[in-house]
DNA sequence: GCATGACACGAGCGATCACTCGCATACAAT
DNA sequence: ATTGTATGCGAGTGATCGCTCGTGTCATGC
């Protein structure tokens, strides 16, 4: 932000911009959300819009920036809530929150794994990533002794996250004929047949 | 194509604006690759690039599914060699041969993974997963008996070819300290613990 | 009510882009 | 040699883009 908007007016303008902006790639696509036509779609002139925002990608980072978090909390929450729970329960619970989050808004989640570059996410997605892979992590170096003595957690962390991540997102995204029920069953299977102990 | 060159000088400057294209977009990144400079790399004018191809989406199209075609090749010959094989003998040559095929040029795989909008890439993408998920799918169906009641061929294949897949070019390109013959253990070791009697 | 800074405007700048077209050249067949 | 065609050229077109800046309006403190 090249300024902090003081006033009252200049607030509800820069959350005019962002959900103009939001609009503009859900209708148009993530290419085609120029700052002209996200000023024109929120009805503010290209000068205003830079006021606030220093460059196109800001306003567009921080549109991304929104269901990111937004996302990421509800994960991490489910996440954190069962966590002394069993390995089934874990993994159920927040596969659940993370199909959850990503199923109420689907569009949005289609521009963003699917016409963003994955170099422009990969900060923000590899943050969520690596939040959980850590705390995974250490969920398994406490139960280390009951499991195979030469598995690494942080491997076995770093596999199962980016597993479960991906097969969710493509999930929502590709609609494959799968239940979701069945679908979080067998997620389940696979995390605990590989993570057998846990 | 627009026009398809016949003498040998066309098809040379075809070939030499395919090779200019890649290296234009292995320096300076997919988005900096516009047609003007693919043409100015290749020593050729934008008009003898519009003559062999109708739009700037070709010529890209053109370099990326050399990348794949070679990649998807590969992997299908490693698996369609061990098909008659036992389960974890099967995951872990097609595995190899994945990784071998990816670490082979890590920076293409980056820009096709990272760069492209993963949009562009489901089409290429999704032909060969669908081709694995399918031979899977049939492999798992024929040995049903040996297996869980409950779990349907084509459920289990999407999960499996999708997961192995994604773990693969997220190892490659992100490099995180596991080594390679770890790694390949590891996700024989969640594929054979996910469908035991495979 | 007046001054001051925050705010908003929108025409337009400079750059880049995908792509075209009129023209010159090289090749192949006769 | 001549002719028809395939090839190649590159300046140029029109459109779009990100972004600026001079101008005017509004809110706020005094």
């Amino acid at each position: 932000m090249r300024k902090v908007p003081q006033q009252q007016r200049s607030r509800e303008m820069v959350e005019r911009i962002l959900t103009a902006g939001r609009d503009v790639v859900l209708r148009d696509g993530y290419d085609a959300a120029s700052t002209n036509r996200i000023a024109a779609e929120a009805g503010v002139s290209p000068g205003s819009l830079y006021q606030y925002f220093p460059d196109k990608e800001a306003v567009l980072s921080a549109i991304v920036d929104r269901y990111v978090d937004d996302v990421s909390k509800r994960v991490t929450a489910a996440l954190a809530d069962r966590f002394d729970e069993t390995g089934p329960q874990m993994v159920r619970a927040t596969l659940n929150a993370l199909l959850d989050a990503l199923e109420e808004n689907t569009e949005l989640l289609r521009v963003v794994a699917d016409e963003l570059p994955r170099k422009e996410n990969s900060a923000r997605a590899s943050a969520l990533e690596q939040r959980i892979t850590d705390l995974l992590s250490a969920y398994l170096a406490a139960r280390r002794p009951l499991m195979r003595r030469d598995l690494t957690p942080s491997t076995a962390a770093w596999i199962a996250v980016r597993a479960i991540e991906n097969l969710a997102v493509r999930y929502v995204l590709e609609q494959p004929p799968i239940d979701r029920e069945t679908f979080v069953g067998e997620l389940e299977r696979l995390m605990t047949a590989y993570l057998p102990e846990a």
